[in-house]
DNA sequence: ACAAAGAAACCGACTTGACGGTTTGTTTCT
DNA sequence: AGAAACAAACCGTCAAGTCGGTTTCTTTGT
């Protein structure tokens, strides 16, 4: 118990709005926003509702807070993909499967859950639209770094980028209604076959940059 | 005064719920599903909250009929989009043009406003699911009719469609948190030529999407 | 034809429950 | 001792649903 109480104001301070956040991100996912309570966030962080409000002034606070965190993660994890990209651990399919799975998991479901919210809230937006940007930001990095090497446009760049995305996105929102992993494995192969085809056109190189390490 | 009195009790039974309708879907429009009240929706409606709840015995249910409501008319839209297709009034790009402002207008933001809500409610999720699939069981019908004329596979054919829409889609939900028209614009006509050049490719063939790579 | 009885549409006050936020009290660190 | 972290009881608000009563239409008996 000493381990417990020898802890200094600050880490407990930082371990308590840790676990609130963990919960909420948790409750999100897993009960969808219109279920999320204060009451239910604090029972499943393991803290007291009065030590949720002591931390956070509000509700909304908290939720921001989360989907912030939520987001900037999501942006560390591009930053290690692409590390493992220029590595060359991983080739452009790998790379497009890793950012299809985030687009079909937890980072789109969360964030869904808010950009309807966001729709009407504008303080919401704001910080909403701040962190996506810079999220956008890191994979426009990558995909720039990689296809510009190929010898592409700097258009055609920009285009085939936020089609992956709106594809991918596209696809996450159709989970909900559609349970049928096989077809979005068919659709991202598909995709992925269509983007070698689109680019070969103006950048010759990008056929052996992505046919490398697929043939499995 | 005696057409308003002299009504029969369909009628009048008839233009409350559609009124009820209307609002309903306004209201999540405008407001979102989260200020979406049963107190609002009848203000709006212009009738009393006692004539809502005796024409729906919850809130669900009116939301739900709402919804299907909502999706019958755009399956109608596509139907009349069909027509238009065949007498050649509109071509391709008109049909992927309509089809790309429903997804970025009303149909898609009220659908988004439930998709997330559906995620956890077994009973709007059955229901959604099943007047979705008619939706798109209409667009696959006109999809199938124009592009098997020139020559694509039934593979092909489903995988472009998916594509197309989830691409579409995946336009809508971002137009929440970036406002700029061109770039949809941008982005949709590039999608028309990618399809354009896919029907003309080796005649009446469509290249093999789907065989290309996930072909093993 | 028409009045009475019945059914359906409609209204608005009331009940109940839950949620977010506030306040007051207790423990833990500095 | 004093401040910060934590806990729990409390309060105001608000939304959904219930219910008794009223109005409007429909059916039926004469």
């Amino acid at each position: 118990m000493q381990a417990k109480s020898r802890r200094t104001q600050e880490e407990r301070s930082a371990e308590t709005r840790q676990k609130l956040i963990q919960a909420t991100l948790d409750c999100l996912y897993e009960e969808g926003a219109a279920r999320t309570t204060t009451n239910l966030i604090a029972e499943r962080a393991g803290v007291s509702r009065g030590a949720l409000t002591h931390h956070y002034a509000s509700k909304e606070d908290l939720i921001t807070d989360a989907l912030v965190k939520l987001l900037r993660d999501a942006t560390a994890d591009i930053r290690r993909l692409a590390e493992r990209l220029r590595a060359e651990e991983i080739d452009l399919d790998g790379f497009l499967d890793a950012l299809c799975d985030m687009f079909l998991g937890h980072l789109l479901m969360v964030t869904l859950e808010h950009v309807t919210e966001a729709r009407h809230n504008e303080s919401l937006r704001g910080r909403m639209v701040d962190v996506v940007k810079q999220f956008h930001a890191e994979l426009d990095a990558i995909w720039r770094e990689f296809f510009h090497a190929a010898g592409a446009s700097d258009r055609d760049i920009e285009t085939t980028l936020n089609m992956t995305l709106c594809l991918f996105r596209g696809m996450g929102v159709q989970t909900v209604l559609r349970d049928d992993p096989p077809y979005y494995v068919r659709l991202r192969d598909a995709w992925k076959a269509q983007l070698r085809e689109m680019l070969k056109r103006d950048g010759p190189k990008i056929v052996q940059l992505t046919s490398t390490n697929a043939g499995r």
